[in-house]
DNA sequence: GCGAAAATCATACGAACGGGTGACCCCGCA
DNA sequence: TGCGGGGTCACCCGTTCGTATGATTTTCGC
């Protein structure tokens, strides 16, 4: 068997790894390239014209991933009913804060509720957020639990019916 | 739902028009810079270093760009004068038929869907029509082929794009 | 700074799900 | 009378989901 420590400080360790092994390897083939083909021929416009592919290449996985998502969108109007006593709800979908906390759901939470109803597979929202899979997988079985829901369907319609999600 | 702005034709040629300009600039850039200063000297390394950065830039900004915006959580609180209290129906949701048959959803597949929607489970549907778990299945599995989803909860967010459900 | 809540991640395992295939039946219609 | 669409059902198999458990790190209020 593999030695597989499990810690946080070995992922980091690894991504590290990961990054350096991965800059090294570009670096490494740069050079091949540079001394097998280049130096002799169109050298500048090709070896130029290759950097920069592979190092737009570099620079959008760089930023997609740094791109660290922050909250969702929402820019949520509250609608604060100035007086009128409405007889009744068309259901303007209000807030979720209050509806949020009073069910003790979390806002990590309800933004993979809000995923989930768009339909997203654990996976999928584990890359959306940058997180993994197993993170997904804890929360919604927290989410679960507080919405009384035994699978990720019905926590999307009680997500509904308690407003929690438009 | 993604807020995703609708593209227009202008849209795409606006940003079309971008990037050229930008690649166009950048070439030009990348062409005076190579010819006063780094020719005569440690050009190679350099100069590719240089693209090296610049393009990381570029794919940074494609990235990001591409990624779509990250969003940060506005919760605004807002007076909304609540004037009308039309009581404007919660949408009489016209049924289904013309939709229905517009994607070939046969009534059972329907049916099914909006069990789905409930946050029934396979079994559970089944036991609620008084069919075999596995006729569920079937149908789902051709009911997801119309929809061109993937889960369930694909399915049913589409099926709610589509008006076949409520 | 300390402690609690929240967030992250891992492993393991059983249950639910989805795809593929093949089969049978019923019914309307050419 | 044959054909096709819709409905039903069964297996198999691989994937996804959900739960349980345990651990570490971040965040935040006091």
């Amino acid at each position: 068997m593999t030695p597989r420590p499990p810690t946080n400080r070995w992922t980091s360790v690894r991504h590290a790894l990961l990054y350096g092994v991965l800059g090294g390897t570009l670096i490494v083939v740069l050079k091949v390239v540079e001394y097998r083909y280049l130096v002799v021929t169109h050298s500048f416009e090709i070896y130029g014209a290759l950097i920069a592919v592979i190092f737009v290449g570099v620079g959008i996985w760089l930023g997609v991933t740094l791109t660290g998502r922050p909250e969702r969108i929402v820019i949520r109007e509250v609608e604060v009913p100035v007086e009128v006593p409405v007889p009744v709800l068309p259901e303007p979908f209000a807030p979720d804060p209050a509806r949020r906390e009073a069910l003790g759901v979390t806002r990590r939470e309800l933004e993979i509720l809000g995923l989930m109803a768009d339909g997203l597979s654990n996976k999928e929202i584990a890359d959306r957020i940058f997180v993994s899979e197993n993170t997904v997988k804890t929360h919604s079985s927290r989410l679960f639990e507080k919405l009384g829901a035994r699978r990720r369907t019905q926590a999307i319609q009680l997500g509904k019916e308690s407003g929690l999600i438009r």
